[in-house]
DNA sequence: TCTTTTTACTTGACTAGTCATCTATTGTAG
DNA sequence: CTACAATAGATGACTAGTCAAGTAAAAAGA
């Protein structure tokens, strides 16, 4: 008579998973909702939400060039039409910079503003604490081994 | 000098990461979207998103009493004003009924409908299947240990 | 060179999730 | 019993992500 496992308690759910493999993956599903809702409360109070704020960080990494609208949909994993609007709001709080490339006027390229690099330099120090934190108390080892396995399991 | 990780290169990124926690917390966000994706391109071609899907499952387990609004919302870790609208678009579509609860009728109960369970039914083997096989080359012992880690993530 | 295709976005219409606010009840303390 | 607090949801306003179309510019083909 097993125990019921930990996230079949948090999801409150009567029956037992039908396979291991199930739960594991609801639990991936679980764990990044959790970890990505500690990052949102983290960025929140700087005005700001995760994704914005990626995207911020691949156009400090892209500097000086900047980069075209769709290359940095590219990197998110996001579909068009999401990422250039996102580019209109971080526009609009003046946090990016965007203008036609004359090479390729179908191009649109962005850059981060000066604005935008402070507002990284501010949140720097709380994000990278809290990047760590989700997976404080786990070893060398198991990390390389969980790495290793999401890395399996998103070529699958 | 050591060759890029595979996350690494996947997001394109210049730099390698900080640390390997980063690394591993940032694998856990997209393998959780690359398994979404997979959920989402199962359910489309029955005209219901994952959401929407969980919902339904959490109703038929409660079956035949049915389930208050809020406490739906909990079982999906979901904030109020999103079940509620979710539950209208199911409602819309006819596969779930709701009704306000005579003995408080501050609360509105939720059923599903007969439909909603005719369309469980039909998905049910796509399901299955799908859910499994993100971790398909995986033992046993590595399912174990995965679940494991995750559970030790989210409640760190 | 002129037409066709491809590429890089943009716009419109949804689903979804968040916060802040508001309403209807119920529960509770005087 | 009545005023006040707590609970269950609904509504409005955003951010975000998806698909389906539409536009403009560059690239390819005849």
């Amino acid at each position: 008579m097993e125990r019921a496992s930990q996230l079949q308690q948090e999801i409150k759910q009567r029956k037992p998973f039908r396979s291991k493999k199930q739960e594991a993956a609801l639990g991936i599903l679980r764990t990044a909702d959790v970890i990505h809702r500690r990052g949102e409360a983290l960025m929140a109070p700087h005005g700001i939400t995760s994704q914005q704020y990626n995207v911020l960080r691949i156009l400090r990494g892209a500097e000086p060039e900047g980069l075209p609208t769709l290359e940095i949909g590219h990197r998110l994993v996001e579909q068009t039409p999401g990422i250039t609007r996102l580019l209109d709001r971080l526009e609009k709080k003046q946090w990016v910079k965007r203008w036609r490339c004359p090479e390729d006027r179908r191009q649109v390229l962005c850059r981060i503003s000066k604005a935008g690099l402070a507002l990284l330099e501010r949140m720097q120090a709380d994000v990278d604490r809290s990047e760590e934190e989700s997976l404080q108390n786990f070893s060398q080892n198991e990390i390389q081994a969980l790495i290793d396995m999401l890395d399996r399991a998103r070529k699958a």
